[in-house]
This record gives structure tokens, C-alpha cells and sequence, in this order.
DNA sequence: CTTTCAGCCTGACGGC
DNA sequence: TGCCGTCAGGCTGAAA
């Protein structure tokens, strides 16, 4: 499922593909994703040009040649293809965007927990978010200050949006997994130099993930249909029940917030 | 205020 | 064979 490592090698292709090409037509094949997508029709796209593709987290935005944009998220099971016209329409593409070279840009989302919508160019949704994973701004200072606030679970602080944005679930766990945290520490239990050595592992684990081209775990696929490699090297994420990579002990699962998450007894502390 | 949780949606899978 | 329950999961908004 696509987190920020997937928005990202998304966004990149769709910068080297999309940037100039003007949208001629507009065609929407359901009424809803995350939010209804028939106002893409008539907001007027057509003869604009796409001038840049930005992500923010989870999210990529297509800036559009009137300063308003296209915004998308991938839910768990979002696909974007550039394709050519006569490739028959899939069971769960919901929108296409004709484009002035012949191809189209298809949307698919089998869950429909997607969202693509046509937004202001600042982007006021995506105002609400934390600081960029990978940028200075996410440090074992910035980190701890947050997580003092808080009497929740260290992944749940990890995975929340306004603290640190675009982390999910796959990424939580094997970054926890890495820097030797328990994902169900409360957050205000955690020291500094732990902080420290957590946003490291964040950031060192999102880059090799970009590097690969994200995780095709279930849904993932790249613009060109395919697949991310970084699946092959996840340490923790689905390993409930087999012996940990490092010490051997038996890998555990556990819920928090709904969702699982696996960790070795005792490699995290 | 913070924290938790149901609901959205489809398909794969296991048990009977 | 098919029916039912469970799981996957980001995000929202309501409840606690």
C-alpha cells in the first residue's frame, strides 16, 4: 500500500511524464472514492496544462497551468497509470484524464479509499500536516518534544500525520524495529538520545525504500506497472510467528489503533 | 483538551 | 459449491 516511499516514486515518474501535457478530457466512471470525484468534471480541466507535481506525505498534487491543482492520495490501493488510449478500461479505474499526446491518465483504486479532487493551489488540505520525515525539521529534538506531550503508544505518535506526515504502517513498524523501540512504549516514556536514534532510522529506512521504488506489498504499483522492491527487505512488517533476522526470538504481533504491528520481544525494549 | 474507535470499500482467504 | 467471518488499512469524524 502506498505510504510516503510509494508517493514518492510516484510523484517522480509522474514529474518526468506529465509535466507540459495539457488535459483535453475529462471522463469519471464512479460516483465516489474517499470523496465524491464527479466535480472533476466540471471544473473546467480541460486545455490546462500541468505545470509541476509536488508531494506532501502521502499526498502528490499536480499544479495546474491556473494555479489550482489536482490533489491525490492513494488510500491503500490507489494505482496511477500513463497509458496509451486504446489499453481497455480496468474493472476499478475510476477517473481518466485524456491528455494532449493520445495517452491517458488513469486513476484505479480497487477500496476506494483514494481521493482526487481539484483543490487551490496552496494546497489547504494538506495544511494540517507535521514536518516532512526527511527534512532537518524532523530531529531527536523536535521528536521528543512531541512525543513528551503525549500518553499514547510510540508507532500511534509515529504514524500520526500532524506530528511527522506520510508515516504508515509498514514503515513504523521496521523503523521501530531498527532503532530497538517497542511500538507499544508510551510516548512520554521515550528519552531523547531513543528520539535521536528513532528519527535516524525513520529517515534512513524511507530513503533505501525510494531507492528501491517503494513496497509492493498487496496493491503497489509503480507508474509503469512495476512493482517496488523494498518488499524483499523488510526485517518485521508481516513476520508474526518466525524467528527475528537479528537474535532469533519469535517475532509478535499485536493491535494498536486497529492496526497490526509486529515486533521482536526481545530486540525492542 | 486528548485518545479511541467505527466506518468507508473490495477481494483474498479459511472454515464449515 | 457457496456462505460467512476476518483481515488488510489511511483517514475522518464522532464518541468517550
Amino acid at each position: 500500500m502506498p505510504e510516503l516511499p510509494e508517493a514518492e516514486t510516484i510523484g517522480n515518474a509522474l514529474r518526468r511524464i506529465l509535466i507540459g501535457r495539457r488535459i483535453v478530457k475529462v471522463e469519471v466512471f464512479s460516483p465516489k472514492m474517499r470523496e465524491p470525484v464527479a466535480p472533476l468534471l466540471t471544473a473546467g480541466l480541460e486545455g490546462l496544462r500541468i505545470t509541476g507535481v509536488v508531494r506532501r506525505a502521502r499526498y502528490v498534487s499536480l499544479t495546474l497551468s491556473d494555479g489550482r491543482a489536482i490533489l491525490m492520495h492513494f488510500g491503500m490501493s490507489g494505482v496511477v497509470r500513463v497509458e496509451d488510449a486504446s489499453v481497455p478500461k480496468r474493472k476499478h479505474e475510476h477517473v481518466f484524464l485524456h491528455l494532449d499526446d493520445g495517452k491517458i491518465f488513469r486513476f484505479e483504486c480497487t477500496r476506494r479509499f483514494s481521493l482526487l479532487k481539484v483543490t487551490s493551489g496552496d494546497l489547504p488540505e494538506l495544511s494540517g500536516l507535521g514536518v516532512e520525515p526527511l527534512t532537518d525539521g524532523f530531529d531527536g529534538r523536535y521528536l521528543y518534544h512531541a512525543l513528551q506531550r503525549s500518553k499514547s503508544k510510540l508507532k500511534l505518535c509515529l504514524m500520526n500525520n500532524a506530528i511527522v506526515a506520510g508515516v504508515g504502517n509498514i514503515y513504523a513498524n521496521e523503523s521501530l524495529f531498527a532503532a530497538g523501540l517497542r511500538p507499544d512504549r508510551v510516548a512520554n516514556t521515550v528519552s531523547e538520545a531513543e528520539c535521536e536514534r528513532l528519527c535516524r532510522c525513520v529517515k534512513s529506512i524511507l530513503r533505501r525504500a525510494i531507492e528501491a521504488g517503494g513496497s509492493s506489498i498487496s496493491d503497489f504499483l509503480n507508474v509503469d506497472g512495476s512493482e517496488g522492491k523494498f518488499a524483499r527487505e523488510l526485517q518485521i512488517y508481516g513476520r508474526a510467528g518466525a524467528k527475528c533476522p537479528v537474535c532469533g526470538a519469535t517475532v509478535e504481533r499485536c493491535r494498536l489503533g486497529g492496526r497490526s504491528s509486529f515486533f521482536c520481544p526481545k530486540c525492542q525494549k
